[in-house]
RNA sequence: AGGUCGUUAGCUCAGUUGGUUCAGAGCGCUGCCUUGACAGGGCAGAGGUCACCAGUUCGAGUCUGGUACGGCCUACCA
């Protein structure tokens, strides 16, 4: 034998995906004879590397694409990448710093030249990644959400939302990143438990010299940013100060003391010091009292003038100092361990700072209307629903959307500003300008516009995806070209539920608002990867394999597989380096399988004849499997789907077919019999092949030689046919008769090598009869007769047949008694039950007729089973 | 705090209109097995009051209500 014991993939991996991308096998064009599968690929960031979490997803949107494609549907899978602003640009600014380059030190033009050479030096890395896990992208469609026409295509949509009205400038309260130095929208906000302390400080009310108000704080260093004090108004404690004037410490700034009912009484003193540029409640009570605005802290998170002390200092240094100053001072009553949840970014990890300032919104109002609606109705398929609640609160609930950043990586706002302070919104400079001199009667020149200096939030670019990789020129012309006519909808999404909002929902809601579409059919929401304690996998934790070491060690087909065997729809996946393992075995089970079939020596002299039932019962059983697999498929049940084919295989194909089959060692077998099982087998490498593209491939080919077009990957998935469930019941039944003679070996150690006589009493011969060889084959009987008397046997019931096997002095008797009292023990008690039952006259009565007839026939079986049992029980005397 | 989903074998999970494919699967575990496709293997086996309490019903893992615990989402009291 040729081919080594344990299948390798390497060189497999590397020479199939090579072939498929010269044969052009992953490439789709227009083609209106065939109908489209699409699927965009959620776009990594560009400068990111593969991690679990997208060896997960993309491997079940292979699975999808190679299915369909050989469904015989024209298959197009778009990859892409993202430029994801925040993201790159701190890799980009983290990259300066190491070479001793401030940001701020270099113009935005300079800026951008290094953040490009970055992204060329290491954008589209992980796509080179995803091609080692079997990826079936089509590569010549490649996107990038900054190419030109990409760029083109957001500014055009900024534009026009701005003209509908929908896009607006406003101040607001925005979370504020002050390492990252920009604003972010709430979903980029993570909130942490952290433990912080309640400090308690003393304000002098102004005018008396003895009396004081005690307010807790978990930020003291914002007082000097204080504009009032506020009480509850049912609070009969302070119920006096109300309209007098307290004093804020260290700087001596007298504020007034007011009634609110956000105040509540039993926190903390009942006292609240509120300071509307640095908490958002304060922010909103300040509001309804008209209070000014006092902004202390810098867009870096240090003090500023306004603060009047500590000026320059980092928030939490200050936060420090000014503590000691209270102390000092005398007017710091107490501290307190006090646990909060701190709003933390997402991408920095800075605490985010509550900041106001002046940015660009998108109105959701009433662009949402038609995406809530689409997922409401099922227009959009969430898998698995229960994010449908989720999806639907959301959406009720949202908020404006806040898509500017303070950031250079990334597409410029296009709004100009012109020296009257006025600005325009327009796709260039140039129309800027004209728009600019037409609206106020001037001529300004083009030297007097300035472009905003902000970029527009990723998504305001990603959630035009599933339209613009087509059809990028769409948004500005608003003609559909044919890609866009043929490809969009697309048909499944498959992403984590992380990103329902921040991409799926506002997905849905762009291809409404500029197709009047849904922009696909369904959405997989995939789990998290998480380690065996429970956490997320992340490169920062370093609890996660790397992802291409995994590949290596255990090869792409088994990673897959590995996967995908414990993930379905919406569940974490808790990562285990055996579910890999697994995989890989698998993989080298199905390698074995072929080594056998293909060691095979033809004789054509010889006859099948002893296989037929076998070769019947698999055709029977791959098509029960395959109808089995279907359904899981449809419904998104990946882990099913691959289940049900891994037992098709292992258990079905390899541990009973083939066992059946396989002639003794060095015999030849005979023709039919080889066509038929290379003929499974091929239907089997079919079913595989979404889940392990490389071995499949390999095989199909080994099996013989085969033109470009015969590849597996465009082969033809199977059709299932009708199938007979009698023959696999029978089946069924034999097996379980052949485990029962295998478990009398094992218990009685008695050698496999032995051969048995067996004997059967049954009412239905014919069953044994038709499966006889196999029974023989697989059991080792020399002998099958029935209705013989057989004296001192080991006996066995299944269902009500009665088996003898002769077995000498090998019998224990008073032990095979026990054993079968045991069981009539059993039986009988089973018997009562169901007689209990069916003399109940309600149910006889209320059950339906085949319910009860179930019952009956139960009844019966039972009693066959104890005549039986008993017969063997009167032969051991 | 509100909402929501969940709790089935040691682990990860199926269980679709209440009744024979209802107590399942994979992994793990235990025992036996090595010239024979595969020890990355074979054969056999053990393991669960279906979280708890009540109710509806002839009949509940499945339906209803409650309790406990857990996840997720949202909002956050300085």
């Amino acid at each position: 034998m040729s081919l080594s014991t344990k299948y390798d993939p390497t060189e497999t991996e590397s020479k199939w995906y090579k072939f498929w991308l010269e044969e052009k096998m992953f490439a789709s064009t227009v083609n209106h004879r065939k109908e489209p599968y699409t699927i965009v690929i959620p776009p990594p960031n560009v400068t990111g590397v593969l991690h679990m979490g997208h060896m997960l997803n993309n491997t079940i949107q292979d699975v999808l694409i190679r299915k369909a494609r050989m469904e015989g549907k024209n298959a197009c899978w778009v990859p892409g990448t993202d430029h994801a602003s925040i993201a790159t640009e701190a890799k980009v600014v983290g990259m300066l710093k190491a070479k001793g380059i401030d940001k701020k030190s270099i113009t935005r033009e300079e800026f951008l030249a290094y953040a490009r050479e970055w992204k060329e030096k290491y954008g589209g890395i992980i796509l080179e990644q995803l091609k080692k896990l079997g990826a079936s992208c089509d590569w010549d469609r490649t996107r990038f959400t900054m190419d030109a026409d990409m760029s083109d295509a957001v500014t055009s949509v900024f534009v026009d939302l701005h003209k509908k009205g929908k896009i607006y400038r406003g101040i607001r309260m925005v979370n504020w990143d002050p390492l990252g130095r920009t604003a972010l929208s709430d979903d980029e906000v993570i909130f942490k438990e952290v433990n912080s302390k309640l400090y308690y400080i003393n304000y002098k009310i102004e005018g008396n010299e003895n009396e004081f108000l005690t307010i807790a704080t978990t930020r003291p260093e914002t007082i000097m940013a204080d504009v009032a004090i506020c009480i509850n108004p049912n609070d009969a404690r302070f119920a006096h100060l109300k309209g007098e004037k307290a004093i804020i410490p260290l700087i001596n700034r007298a504020i007034p003391i007011l009634e609110d009912d956000y105040v509540d009484m039993e926190f903390g003193t009942g006292c609240l010091k509120i300071t509307p540029a640095h908490d958002i409640n304060d922010y909103e009570i300040g509001l309804r009292h008209q209070l000014p605005v006092i902004d202390i802290i810098n867009e870096d998170g240090t003090l500023n003038e306004k603060a009047e002390i500590l000026i320059g200092e980092d928030r939490f240094i200050a936060r420090k100092k000014i503590t000691k100053l209270l102390k000092k001072a005398d007017q710091l009553v107490k501290e307190e361990e006090y646990q909060s949840n701190i709003g933390h970014s997402e991408r920095t990890d800075a605490v985010i700072e509550p900041k106001l300032s002046l940015q660009w919104f998108l109105n959701m109002e009433t662009i949402t209307q038609p995406a809530l609606k689409a997922v409401m109705d099922n227009v959009v398929q969430l898998y698995p629903p229960k994010f449908k609640n989720m999806y639907r609160s959301w959406m009720e609930n949202v908020r404006d959307w806040c898509i500017s950043r303070q950031l250079w990586w990334g597409h410029q706002i296009p709004a100009f500003y012109l020296p009257n302070g006025e600005y325009v919104v327009a796709k260039t400079q140039e129309e800027a300008l004209e728009i600019a001199n037409e609206k106020f009667n001037a001529t300004f020149l083009p030297s007097e516009l300035t472009q905003d200096e902000d970029v527009l939030d990723t998504w305001f670019s990603a959630w035009l995806w599933p339209i613009s990789v087509f059809d990028p020129e769409f948004f500005t012309t608003g003609e559909k070209k044919e890609d866009l006519k043929y490809y969009y909808p697309t048909n499944d999404l498959v992403t984590a539920p992380e990103i329902l909002f921040f991409w799926v929902a506002r997905m849905i809601i762009a291809g409404y608002e500029y197709t009047g579409e849904k922009p696909f059919r369904n959405v997989y929401l995939t789990g998290i990867v998480r380690d065996k304690l429970g956490r997320k996998m992340s490169k920062s934790l370093g609890n996660s394999p790397d992802p291409l070491e995994l590949i290596k060690i255990y090869g792409a087909d088994g990673v897959r597989t590995g996967m995908l065997f414990s993930s379905p729809a919406g569940n974490d996946l808790p990562f285990d380096l055996k579910l890999v393992e697994q995989g890989r075995n698998f993989a080298n089970k199905i390698w074995n399988a072929f080594r056998l079939i293909k060691g095979w020596e033809i004789d054509a002299n010889l006859s099948a004849g002893d296989n037929r039932a076998a070769m019947e019962w698999f055709e029977h059983k791959y098509n029960q499997s395959l109808v089995e697999i279907e359904d899981h498929f449809s419904k998104f049940r990946i882990s099913d789907a691959l289940m049900s084919t891994y037992k098709l295989v292992w258990d079905d194909f390899c541990s009973w077919y083939l066992e059946m089959v396989k002639p003794p060692y060095q015999h030849p077998i005979d023709q039919e019999t080889y066509n038929k099982t290379i003929g499974f087998l091929e239907g089997i490498l079919k079913l595989l092949h979404p889940f392990m593209p490389f071995i499949t491939e390999e095989l199909w080919h080994e099996i013989k030689d085969r033109e470009v077009s015969e590849a597996l990957i465009v082969s033809q998935w199977p059709k299932a046919r009708s199938y007979d469930e009698k023959i696999i019941k029978d089946a069924q039944h034999i097996f379980e008769v052949v485990s029962q003679i295998r478990n009398i070996r094992a218990s009685k150690g008695i050698s496999p090598k032995e051969a048995f006589e067996l004997t059967i009493h049954t009412t239905c011969p014919g069953i044994y009869q038709s499966f006889e060889p196999v029974l023989k084959k697989l059991a080792n009987l020399n002998s099958l007769s029935f209705d013989q008397n057989v004296d001192n046997a080991i006996s066995f019931v299944v269902k009500s047949d009665e088996f003898f096997i002769p077995a000498g002095d090998q019998v224990d008797l008073e032990k095979e008694k026990e054993t079968l009292l045991k069981e009539i023990e059993y039986t009988k008690g089973f018997l009562a039950s169901v007689n209990k039952k069916l003399s109940n006259e309600r149910f006889v009565n209320n059950a339906p007729a085949a319910v009860v007839a179930a019952e009956k026939k139960k009844m019966a079986d039972a009693q066959g089973k104890i005549n039986a049992l008993e017969e063997s029980l009167a032969k051991l005397g």
